[in-house]
DNA sequence: TATGAATGAGGCTTCATTCAT
DNA sequence: AATGAATGAAGCCTCATTCAT
């Protein structure tokens, strides 16, 4: 049971998004979803394994293909400098562009238990995977510092963008994000250079 | 309804933290919270008027007195760079030191609903205040960029040891935390300092 | 939701005549009363929006069957003598014929609070209808009193017969009530004929 | 324990009528009822055994001053007739004249359950009794009809009083309720009277 | 494949009553 | 006599999941 794939695998996560984003984590009823997706409530289960594989697959399937993208975008890029700063404004633009999916990932996701949060992580990895390889390649480079700590420098990185955006969630998207990532750059690789 | 203080509010505030944190917040019952704390479950409304105020009074609690004792240590240290390493010690020290606390915050806390979230970011602005006033004082200075962007700089502040805590308590607090302080603290500074 | 008719909303609405007859209005869980009718908890609430509204719906469909054929009865009977005479009968033999009802409608009923006694009264109106119809076919007529207070006949009438059953089940049924309908009809019609 | 009379058991008493008046019977808890009384929660108890006696007491203290006053009151009435009147006069003006006294006994009070139904059913029987004498003499003059069944009668003109009360209650007291006393009194009179 | 009616476990909160002071 | 803090039992309702069709 449980396929992955096919019309109605996509309409109901997306429809997902739209119901966690406009209603809460909480009140987010399997039936509202389905509802949502134009299908009936025992559909869903022949497309995933229960309440939490929707979820995780919502958060698999748009964070596979951002990565992705990144990734093709990053090899572009020749500079550390210009790396780090095109992988901040994708992540930027990226939940600009969706803000449904925005409040999901910032606020409504992390609604749920601890289990789901560790499947989570598993799937952030490739994102921080990315964060990690400019790391690295700074360090060789010898632009950034030599006893660079790769795992705080990570969780600096990621933890500031995380932060930026989800205040901007917050506040309701009263201001533009993207204009962010040229600061938020430039304060991180300060942080991060040798000097 | 609902008093504050009393010996019972403390072990009441004190059950929650150890059970929240063992259990987990959505596995949490008012019933268990009341049989930790050693009082029956009709006492918790004499000084809580939902389970939900546990949580509020819990967070509000702990962050005030943290604050209050930041506040006093900040004011022993003169320049901006001890303020701010002084900062991020006293976070990780005070988490390091009650890893309960920290799963809670760290974890538990957040799986609240959006409107509890709410509650909880008009307490954390006694904290994000601290932040702020080193960076004024920073600028001030001359030590910080002139153009520095506080709002920003705030929310890599904080969004970075958030994030650096957050990987801590998810990696079962497998190593120390309070040696992240001086590597984190540089990167910061290197981030905001005029160069 | 609460859909109305089926064959499991029929279930329901005997089971709760039968339970809260057997144990009273306030002793009436919803549980009880969905084991009864054979069917799970959550069920009832497919039919009903809650608990309040099986009472309703069990006076209202009770009342709406009484009250249509009263009314088929009704239009048999020739003069206002008989027509009276009629529906009082009418009342005790559907109450002596069914003595749980009579307990939750005389007694359980009347227990529920003001906001339920309020929805009551309006679906009680299409049966004051009926008494109504009658006092004024019998003044038109002339054979009533032509300055005839209609809402205190009424209020005299339907008080009068209400009372009779409401001692009849105080008083566990141990006497008839049908053979009731004749002196209790003699007092009436002498209370407003024309003299 | 539980005393009879004493200032405090007139105030507890008096503070129910309020309570239970503005706030309905099944919102009218212990401590409302205390906090109106001016005394504590417990003192409650060292006057009523439990929340029922309140009620019970309640009703005894008001009926039993009314069918004490309304004695007196009809022995000065010569005629059959006249002691009707008289007896519907000072039920209706007794109950306008306090309106939180009438929803106590029309409304709130038969939201109580069976057991307290029964009880307050005894204490009625006070006032029953003078209609029943009131009855018995009108036959015995008489003046009522010969074979006329006393019960029915009585449950007739009760049921008839308490009915017209009731929904004047339930139409927030809109009307004056004492004008009524005369054309009820000849509807009852003619209804038992010997034709 | 798809449906949707049916299931039933689980918990927050109220409030009458007690009893140490 | 009086207090009022503390007790703890008890129930309505939601919603993820199943399964007969």
């Amino acid at each position: 049971m449980a396929k992955k794939r096919g019309q109605k695998y996509d309409q109901i996560i997306e429809a997902a998004v739209k119901v966690i984003a406009e209603n809460g984590y909480h009140n987010s009823q399997v039936s509202k979803i389905a509802k949502e997706a134009g299908v009936a409530d025992g559909t869903i289960y022949l497309y995933f394994t229960n309440k939490e594989a929707i979820l995780i697959s919502l958060f698999e399937e748009k964070m596979g293909k951002f990565v992705q993208h990144s990734k093709e975008q990053l090899d572009i890029e020749t500079s550390v400098e210009n790396k780090l700063l095109r992988l901040i404004s994708l992540h930027l633009e990226q939940l600009e562009a969706d803000y449904n999916l925005a409040i999901v990932t910032q606020l409504e996701l992390r609604q749920s238990n601890i289990a789901l949060r560790n499947r989570i992580n598993e799937i952030l990895k490739g994102y921080l995977g990315l964060i990690d390889s400019i790391i690295i390649e700074g360090v060789e480079e010898g632009f950034f510092s030599d006893g660079l700590d790769i795992r705080i420098a990570r969780q600096v990185i990621f933890g500031a963008i995380d932060e930026v955006v989800t205040n901007w969630v917050m506040k309701d998207h009263r201001y533009e994000l993207t204009p962010l990532a040229e600061p938020l750059n430039q304060m991180l690789l300060n942080g991060l250079k040798k000097h």
